[in-house]
DNA sequence: TTCTCGAGCAAGCAC
DNA sequence: TGCTCGAGAA
């Protein structure tokens, strides 16, 4: 039920002298992947086998064979990742004599969710200006509903919010019951079973009256679409081709959706590889790639086993780490690259000489001539390099840092947000809440009262709002009324398509004197929404551009600096999470003791530790020539704090015997089991001893 | 009703 | 350390 390629296949298949280049670099199986027709397919794409490659290449013939760039919809997790392929594919394709890859429409799974569900606003009965929360608000307006219902047993503490939106979102993600999901991930939560129903509904039901979706929504609503025989037709008849990168990610809710082009006639390609699901805390599970030749009638398959990015040795590891999965479908990579030493197993004392050690390696590195964003840190959480920052900031070693604490989660930043987000929706209750609260004298009592008479009946518009601030303004006292009463009016200037910079300069005026006043740093604040902005001048208009930053937040505020020289050179310092689908030359991955790899938390169950394994897995396949593992043998409870609380910690679980026998191991001078082993040099044999296994 | 201060406790990855 | 929550003062 595909659309008839216009060129017969024999014309591209049969003319070798006019392929294009890139075509004849492509191996057998990678080809056969870019040039297949006729069915749906599935590309078992292992670590460094030249997935996006493959990807790309497959845009550039779809696109050569006959299909109009802008029907085709890939689909990716990150932003990064889809500007990524954007690009490549463009390449590709204006290589040839068709060019126009750059209107294939793409973004991640929420971007093309939230353009979609905008235009069906309606047909959802949704307000057409409805507004997206990212996680921080979505648990602001949990708390609310929180506290609404009155959660007073004391009797044995409530989740927080934080976390009861964590459990909302997986289970909506996994679209299971929520009974499954609590005894499945939240065990400590299950009493609370009854209560959180109820709490669940009352969220969904106040964000349906705030006009408000959270990310989870974006893709509960694209579903629905998809499930609906004439929305679903309207939507896919706007595509041929249906791309989805790392597909081992995909949650249910995703699936569904796919599928739903797929029972429309669109083709659907998936690439990934199970081995590298790291998203089950967002309800991903790796059984629908295995499942998807299933789902997906008549769909090929097609894996790509030979590895370009690492050498062998680096390798060896990776398959000894991935050999440990009993359930997994082994995968052994083979390298294309000859040569190549051991990765390095480091034994540290403790992180702080493991930040020392790091740092004196890169700079060796350097001067050796290797760039430093060549050379990348990887660590489990963001939190694990804060030593290492710390030292790379007394070498003034130039770094860049992705993962972990975002710029918008900081909560003067939100409220220039909730400011901006008014001048779109003047009848935003949650923004009005959040921007009235930095008065001084109005705490959650006052603002509500405010809000009400702002709101009352129907919501305003920036016509009618200053008449109903006036009265509105009454329910404050004066001295909150007179910082606010210019804010008021900021707000109320930015009607008829003032451009957004202007409006932003406004806002940020406006609320200057609050965020100075609500903070004890609020001078130092000040300087991030300058930042914002500079980037809201650049922006279409200011509902798109509050929407973007909801669905592609910046990572920091250097990030929204000017991009940084071509010469410049930073030191890449990044999550494990982040770091997918990325290679560097030489890779660190630190802190690698039992604990952090697997984390403590995630010890309960087998899946979660082989989701921990595939992390680790994730890690190790990053490096192209050389790669360092560091296992601390002392680390603090409490790192920065001025107690000296520590532990000692033993190497991950995932290096096994096996897998250290793979490695060049180093015990360094000072580490005090090597002290102990005798002489300072590494024991030719060690015998581990553990009684873990009795509590797999 | 708001604000301040101290006690107690915690937990990561991200669209 | 740094957040959240509850108690008590302004």
């Amino acid at each position: 039920m595909f659309a008839p390629a216009p060129d017969p296949p024999s014309l591209l298949f049969d003319a070798p002298a006019e392929e294009p280049a890139w075509m004849a670099e492509l191996n057998p199986e990678q080809r056969a992947a870019a040039q297949h027709v006729g069915s749906h397919l599935l590309v078992l794409a292992g670590a460094g086998t030249g997935k996006t490659t493959t990807l790309c290449s497959r845009v550039a013939c779809l696109v050569e064979n006959g299909t109009p760039a802008e029907r085709i919809l890939l689909l990716t997790f990150t932003r990064r990742a889809a500007r990524e392929m954007l690009t490549r594919a463009q390449a590709l394709a204006s290589s040839g004599e068709r060019s126009g890859a750059q209107r294939v429409v793409g973004g991640t799974f929420h971007s093309a969710a939230h353009r979609i569900v905008r235009e069906h606003a309606g047909t959802l009965g949704l307000a057409p200006d409805f507004s997206l929360l990212d996680a921080g608000d979505a648990s602001d307006v949990m708390d609310l509903v929180r506290q609404e219902q009155g959660q007073a047993e004391h009797a044995k503490r409530f989740p927080r919010k934080g976390t009861l939106v964590d459990i909302y979102s997986r289970t909506v993600n996994a679209q299971r019951p929520l009974r499954d999901v609590l005894k499945e991930s939240f065990p400590w939560c299950e009493e609370h079973g009854d209560a959180l129903s109820g709490l669940f509904r009352a969220y969904t039901a106040r964000k349906r009256a705030l006009g408000v979706l959270d990310l989870d929504d974006l893709l509960v609503f694209w579903r629905a679409l998809m499930r609906d025989d004439e929305a679903a037709a309207r939507i896919a008849a706007g595509f041929d081709h249906v791309l989805v990168d790392e597909y081992q990610d995909v949650n249910s809710l995703q699936v569904d959706i796919v599928a739903g082009f797929a029972e429309q006639a669109c083709g659907v390609t998936a690439v990934g590889d199970d081995f590298q699901a790291i998203y089950g805390f967002r309800s991903a599970s790796a059984t629908h790639i295995l499942e998807f030749p299933k789902r997906f009638s008549g769909a090929a398959t097609i894996t790509l086993e030979r590895n370009y990015r690492s050498v062998q040795p680096l390798l060896d590891v990776a398959n000894g780490v991935s050999a440990q999965d009993t359930e997994g479908f082994p995968k052994a990579l083979r390298a294309q690259r000859a040569g190549g030493e051991r990765a390095a197993l480091v034994y540290v004392r403790d992180q702080a000489h493991e930040a020392t050690v790091i740092a004196d390696r890169v700079l060796a590195a350097r001067e050796d001539g290797m760039l430093l964003r060549e050379q990348a840190v990887l660590a489990r959480t963001g939190h694990d390099t804060d030593l290492l920052e710390l030292e790379l900031s007394r070498r003034r070693i130039p770094y860049k840092k992705y993962g972990g604490l975002k710029y918008f989660d900081a909560a003067h930043v939100k409220d220039l947000l909730a400011a901006l987000r008014l001048t779109d929706r003047p009848g935003d209750e949650l923004a009005w809440f959040r921007v009235l609260q930095l008065l001084d004298g109005v705490g959650p009592s006052r603002a509500r009262r405010v809000v009400d008479v702002l709101l009352g009946g129907d919501p305003p518009s920036l016509t009618t709002l200053p008449e109903r601030w006036a009265s509105a303004r009454e329910e404050m006292p004066t001295s909150a009324q007179e910082l606010a009463d210019p804010l008021a009016a900021a707000i109320g200037s930015c009607a008829d398509g003032a451009a957004a910079g202007v409006c932003a300069e406004r806002l940020r005026e406006a609320v200057a004197p609050l965020v100075r006043g609500h903070y004890i740093d609020g001078a130092v604040r000040l300087q991030d929404l300058d930042v914002l902005c500079g980037m809201a001048a650049e922006a279409r208009d200011l509902r798109s551009f509050v929407a973007e930053l909801v669905l592609d937040p910046p990572a920091s505020a250097g990030d929204l600096a000017q991009p940084p020289h071509l010469d410049d050179d930073w030191l890449v310092l990044s999550t494990v999470h982040s770091a997918k689908g990325l290679e560097w030359q030489s890779v660190h991955v630190i802190a690698a003791y039992d604990g952090n790899f697997p984390a403590d938390m995630a010890a309960g169950t087998r899946e979660s530790i082989a989701e921990e394994r595939r992390l680790f897995y994730v890690a190790l396949t990053r490096a192209r020539r050389s790669l360092a593992i560091y296992v601390p043998r002392r680390y603090y409870h409490r790192p920065g704090a001025r107690d000296d609380a520590h532990g000692y910690g033993k190497a991950s679980r995932f290096l096994t015997p096996e897998v250290q026998a793979l490695c060049a191991i180093s015990h360094l001078a000072d580490d005090p089991v090597a002290a102990s082993a005798g002489g300072g040099h590494a024991p030719a044999r060690r015998i581990e001893v553990s009684v873990d296994e009795l509590f797999a």
